[in-house]
DNA sequence: GTCTATAAACAGATAGAC
DNA sequence: GTCTATCTGTTTATAGAC
């Protein structure tokens, strides 16, 4: 069951993601809900409330997809197997960002917090981006032998993550160049596999440095 | 001497860019631009005529940019020589999106047309990213010895420009994370040497592969 | 070419009936 | 809780004086 108010917010992260902050009207949002404008004053407090709302229900809703990915311990024990969770990681957020019609709402919402950072921004970053960035901080560590924390981790996790991302981001640039209708199975793999040769050629490389 | 319509045109490029297409109003262009809200009708036929002579302006602007980082005619005759002109291409781009005011101006516009395309990203594409990506790409045939419009090496170089851009983009989670207080010299240059680490550890095993 | 004044449509917020 | 009608301010576009 599906109560006013969760519809509202769906419906607005359909419009906020999808279109932008200031281009989604709460008209148009109430009429998505199958609802009225007036049900979001009440409900949320205004459009700010509902932006909000929005980015406490992306941390809530990617803690639940991050924590199930995570539901088999992944293993560190040895650096191969530091780099296989690495890689299944990687695998995970190709296919959420580029496959599942959630993750580009999202991550939509995401990218323009970024843009224009408002306080849902710091809502998901403490919520959300402080802890899964340490966290893959500590599994590139186990695998290169580097501190978790030092500058270079924490710069070479941002540059993998930003991989991953900018395929979401330039989608209709990366469709056109490379001749693709839309990205599918097929091409996600394909972008996949370019991000992982880049991954476990850089993990080579500061692996042989640290030795 | 800068005409009123170049005055609109960078007043316009500067509220695109920075705070997205529909927050910025044609006052507050006019206003920063010295002029009145008439003379954008004026001189550019309305507000989506301003996006499209944006888009045209920046294809202009990246064009003298481009330009001016090729002028020294690359050498791409031996492998080592194009990794060189790759880095140095890096290198710029990574200086021109994180310490050139314009360049964030620019991106700015990009990736919002990106996120919600219009005829705008139509211009910049054909006028700017097809040929500068297929360059790119050249080069990246002239280290590695895969065929320049292979499927591996388009994807190859996205992910490169894609690292690039997200450090842009990411700015404001990146710097609270690093705890920067801004980026400037030190911080570009830390992560220019994270994207040539990637870069040139994937380049070396493209090319023994190829071998 | 430049500007002021205004038109017409839109936004978000809210009063008040149910 | 839900909804309609309305208030208030802002948007883009434009008519018309200079």
């Amino acid at each position: 069951m599906a109560t006013t108010r969760e519809a509202i917010l769906e419906a607005a992260l359909r419009g906020f993601g999808k279109k932008g902050y200031d281009a989604t009207g709460i008209r148009e949002i109430a009429a998505g809900a199958g609802s009225n404008v007036a049900s979001i004053s009440y409900h949320f407090g205004g459009k700010e409330g509902l932006r909000a709302a929005c980015a406490e229900h992306i941390v809530k809703l990617m803690g639940t997809v991050l924590a199930s990915g995570r539901s088999e311990e992944p293993p560190l024990a040895t650096p191969e197997a530091a780099e296989a969770t690495l890689a299944a990681l990687v695998r995970s957020l190709v296919r959420f960002l580029l496959l599942d019609p959630d993750g580009a709402l999202v991550a939509g919402f995401m990218m323009r917090e970024m843009a224009q950072p408002s306080t849902a921004l710091d809502t998901i970053y403490e919520g959300l981006f402080e802890g899964a960035h340490a966290r893959v901080c500590a599994i590139w560590s186990a695998v290169t032998g580097q501190p978790a924390d030092a500058e270079a981790v924490r710069l070479a996790v941002f540059a993998t993550i930003g991989q991953i991302l900018y395929f979401h981001i330039a989608r209709p640039v990366v469709n056109r160049r490379m001749e693709w209708p839309a990205i599918g199975e097929a091409e996600a793999a394909a972008i996949t596999d370019t991000i992982l040769r880049n991954l476990h050629a850089r993990l080579a490389a500061d692996r042989d440095q640290a030795s």
